[in-house]
Order: C-alpha cells, then structure tokens, then sequence
DNA sequence: CACCAGGCAAGTA
DNA sequence: TACTTGCATGGT
C-alpha cells in the first residue's frame, strides 16, 4: 500500500522536476564537509562557506585538520554555529586520518552498515549527516530521510509524528532495496519539493503531489 | 519585526 | 526512554 504510494509521488515528482543532479559538490571531499555544515541551515550559507574555505586552499582532509580552530571557524562563518560546526568537522576528520590514513576511499572500502555505525560513533554525526555522507559522498545505497521528508510523508498521511528515522529509512529501502540512483534522486526530488512547496507555513497550491489523491 | 533553514548532543526527569 | 535546550548566520 505505502510502497505504491511511495512510487507514485517519486514518479511525479520527477516527472515535475526531471534530473536533480546532486549532491552539489564537485568532490566526494567537498560533499562530505558539505553534509555536516548543512545541519539545520539553509544551503545558500553553506556554498559561500564552502566557497571561502576553497579560497583559503584548505579543502583536503589534512590542510582542514590542521587549520587552527579559529581559522576554520572563521571560514565556515556563514553556515552558522559555526563553533560546534569546526569541532564537528575536525571530530570527522580525526576519524579519518586515525582509520583510514585520511583516504575517503578507503573509508568507503568498509561494508555499508559497518561503517554508518562507526560514523555515527563520530560526535556530531548522527543519522541524517552519516546517510548523506554514505549515499552522496560514498555512492552507497542508503536512503536519506531529512526533515522535508518526514513533513511531505506527514502530510500525505503516510507516516505519522512518531515514525522513528530508522522506521521510515526501513520504509523506502523496503520499497527498491539496494538501488543507489533511486536514493539518490529520491532524496533529492524530496528536498526541493520541501524547498519550493512544503514549508512549514502552507503554500501547498502549487505543488505537484496536491492533485495526486493518495491514501 | 518574526520565522525558517537538507541536525545533533547534552541535560533533565 | 522521551522531552527540552543551545548552537548562529543570513534570507524572506
């Protein structure tokens, strides 16, 4: 029942948006730090953080670790908590370097639900930050679930308030288990609906899932 | 002016 | 286990 459910809002929605293309970053590097500074903050704040730290020449896992704290801070300004931000990133980084010697590659030679446990061992990692760096930054098949999906499946009464992220994760990857470009297009589609028509005030007219009639 | 943005961890009961 | 709070900038 939800799993039809499931593919007909993702066919529309592609149907509406075509190919997203993401995760915005040319590198798996530039992604993964991308990930932990779009926690909770608008991702226009986040490319001009990115952005600086690229002009300061320190976007590789050893020159980010071994900037200052106030420096990285400094750079990372506009994505906000900019503290916990610079300690979350050098937590991800110490991971990287005591591990796998700084290789993003070989971090991702570990098996999929081996390595989501250790990143979320990582503090200022938690499920949404690890699936993002796994999915987008890894090119492995897991689901991504973010506020906005949790808010459109909310609305279209397929899950209620106390599904739990683990409980709707289940849910997608129930539905086209180990399929990596329908994850990643998935989320994405998911995301810019959130964006354009799903905001937490109304603004629900527009938007292509209104007319779909589901339930 | 108020509200929101691609969360997370620590503290409390 | 389940709730509450701090973290912070920049756009609408």
């Amino acid at each position: 029942m939800r799993v039809k459910q499931l593919v007909k809002i993702y066919e529309t929605l592609y149907d509406y948006f075509g190919d997203l293309h993401w995760w915005p970053g040319e590198t798996p590097f530039e992604i993964a730090v991308g990930a932990i500074l779009t926690q909770n903050t608008n991702w226009r704040n986040v490319e001009t953080a990115i952005d600086r730290i690229k002009s300061a020449d320190l976007l590789d896992p050893m020159s980010l670790y071994l900037a200052e704290d106030a420096v990285v801070a400094d750079l990372i300004r506009s994505s906000g908590y900019y503290n916990i931000k610079t300690k979350r990133l050098k937590a991800f980084l110490s991971f990287l370097h005591q591990e796998y010697a700084g290789s993003l590659d070989k971090m991702f030679c570990e098996e999929l639900w081996t390595l989501r446990k250790k990143l979320l061992d990582v503090k200022g990692i938690g499920d949404e930050t690890a699936d993002s760096i796994l999915l987008y930054s890894g090119n492995m098949p897991v689901f991504v679930v973010d506020a906005y999906t949790r808010r459109i499946l909310e609305r279209h009464g397929i899950v209620t308030a106390d599904w739990s992220y683990d409980e709707i994760q289940a849910l997608f990857m129930g539905t086209v288990p180990q399929d990596i470009s329908f994850y990643n297009q998935y989320h994405a589609l998911l995301v810019n609906t959130g964006k354009h028509f799903c905001r937490p005030t109304p603004l629900c007219d527009r938007c292509p899932l209104v007319s779909l009639k589901l339930s």
